[in-house]
DNA sequence: GTGAAAGCGCTAACAA
DNA sequence: TTGTTAGCGCTTTCAC
């Protein structure tokens, strides 16, 4: 059973390709009785055209980039995705998102999809998990396919915009052992993504600038979802000896540290007055929780603007530009859950 | 200044195009001299191969069907995509996601796209305002390209899998009513979109089947956004006379009830006590609240695959296959937003 | 108003 | 190992 081709419907009709061809594009050349006597066929046959075929003559059909997110549901990239679409819209380029659910092959898979399907070019949020897998993107590099990563893959050569994750929650630690907090812990993210490791990096990177002393106990793995901070944060302070408050915790993102936050309500543990945290993002609903939540906000727009901007640039470019590697700032906006602690321990 | 095509690259390097084409797909018969002498020519002329025409021979390529959200941010929407994802992928399919932003020529020229660019089909929630335009929808028709539309839109006889509005927001009315309240508002959403007016028609329902009169200052119009609901919210209370309490609000969502209950704690307005609310979809964040949202809870699992899996049926028939319209039922869940009346002013 | 034929850029036999 | 050639399914002149 192969495929309906417009040959199949010629013949059938008993008519001319180059007729059948006019009434798939609508032309009015065509006599309105052949025209329905064509349509029919085609309905009867099922003929689908291909849309390959159809535009490899002229390419006066729109453009398109591609976004590969790791997760559909991560509000990091659903909020640098947005941006992304704005800009790309701005420039006449539709925005065809997939998700690679940090799955390798996956990514490859989309990819190879977008590259195939005309797709110009294309954003990809790197799974990047113990094995290093870039073959494929030095396929994509091969076939001279534009494409710009949203975090730093070691091994390959890439255009990069990214942030810098280690700056950002050093700066947050630094700035809850400034207002008196000794007792600080990280609820960190999922295995293997590079935004985790670069956030326990900066928080381990603070202590050693700092008066205080890390130890591994200090970083709690956690996730990068509302249960999986809920989850640890009832494991973690069900039976917490409450004499050790206040702490302080900084959580991988937003929706980790809502999580924890509504797990130490239920455990009656009060934010800011026993725990103070801060979260990662500057998400939406950040600020309209209650109590609001401190946290490290994200230049969402200038990242996706950025990676957008550098993708069509060299998309519209009829020679190789040079590769661009940008790292961005995060700055910390505190809120309702942090506190200054007057009598610490120490003290 | 013309595309560099596969010619060009042959030309310069002084090989046959075959040659060239082998080193494109990485076959190893190709002497390593000659692949890095043309791999050098490719990178110099800056030779991008065109998809379309590779795979215009073998379909061997991945299969992916496509998707129209409304707008990127929509959480309704984005709980589909999850699911329509997820059963896309048990068959083999990649997801594209794309988001119109409510506007009829941006719908249009994605649906094209994907049409165009080897998509093989499209779930559509569609845009629909004043005038209604469904031209598209035809040519997609004429083509026999597969889709599947999330609303019903008058005029065309198309595959729709959508929920049922009326009812859900008329039920949610009847157990405010049942539980005593008399002063019901509704916050309703966007202008256009047919969840709004389908959500209208239920709550007036509710009323022309109750004991309750109707009015149209009962209908706010409000948006689907937390600032929609936060900023009426603010507008409508502000000067609220607190003797009319108690009074209850269906809102036309999750995020809406959520930023309405921003507002009422910032007027120090008391949720249930004050004001009953019940929002609409169940998105993660209503049942994590405090108080808990009570809402309308959406059936999105079944929802997202009941569409995909009448997509890909179709895409995968060689004859075409009835059309289908499934409507399918919510049902209240009720948490801590929502409360019994004892004394109502009309005891 | 319709048909015939020459491509679009590439792949894949097969020949050399 | 490389070159030659015949298509892939469609569009688009240009005759008729």
């Amino acid at each position: 059973m192969k495929k309906i081709t417009i040959n199949d419907v010629a013949k059938t009709a008993g008519v001319s390709k180059g007729t059948v061809s006019a009434v798939i594009n609508s032309r009015s050349t065509v006599n309105a009785k052949t025209r329905e006597h064509i349509l029919r066929v085609m309905k009867n046959l099922n003929y689908q055209p291909l849309g390959q075929a159809r535009n490899l003559r002229g390419q006066k059909i729109g453009k398109s980039i591609g976004l590969i997110m790791r997760e559909l549901d991560n509000p990091f990239y659903a909020a640098v995705a947005v941006e992304i679409k704005k800009y790309a819209n701005s420039r006449g380029y539709i925005l065809f998102i997939a998700s690679s659910e940090s799955d390798h092959q996956n990514e490859e898979n989309i990819a190879q999809l977008f590259a195939a399907n005309n797709v110009k070019g294309v954003i990809i949020a790197p799974v990047i998990n113990g094995t290093v897998e870039i073959e494929h993107l030095f396929h994509l590099k091969m076939l001279n396919y534009p494409f710009v990563m949203l975090e730093e893959v070691q091994g390959i050569l890439a255009n990069v915009v990214s942030i810098n994750n280690v700056k950002a929650t050093s700066d947050a630690v630094k700035f809850l052992i400034d207002n008196g907090h000794t007792h600080i812990l990280h609820f960190s993210g999922p295995k293997f993504a590079s935004h985790t490791v670069e956030r326990i990096k900066g928080f381990r990177k603070a202590f050693s600038e700092s008066h205080l002393a890390f130890h591994d106990d200090l970083v709690v793995c956690c996730g990068s979802h509302f249960h999986d901070g809920f989850e640890k944060g009832v494991a973690y302070f069900k039976n917490f000896d409450r004499k050790k408050f206040p702490i302080a915790i900084v959580c991988y993102n937003d929706v980790v540290a809502l999580g924890l936050m509504s797990a130490l309500h239920q455990l009656n543990i009060k934010v800011p007055e026993h725990v103070s945290i801060i979260g990662n993002d500057d998400i939406e609903f950040a600020r309209h929780w209650s109590p609001a939540l401190s946290t490290i906000s994200t230049p969402f727009e200038k990242l996706g603007r950025k990676a957008a901007e550098i993708l069509i640039n060299n998309i519209e470019s009829d020679r190789a530009l040079p590769i661009e590697n940008i790292i961005l700032d995060s700055k910390i906006v505190t809120r309702e859950t942090t506190r200054k602690v007057q009598g610490s321990r120490e003290t």
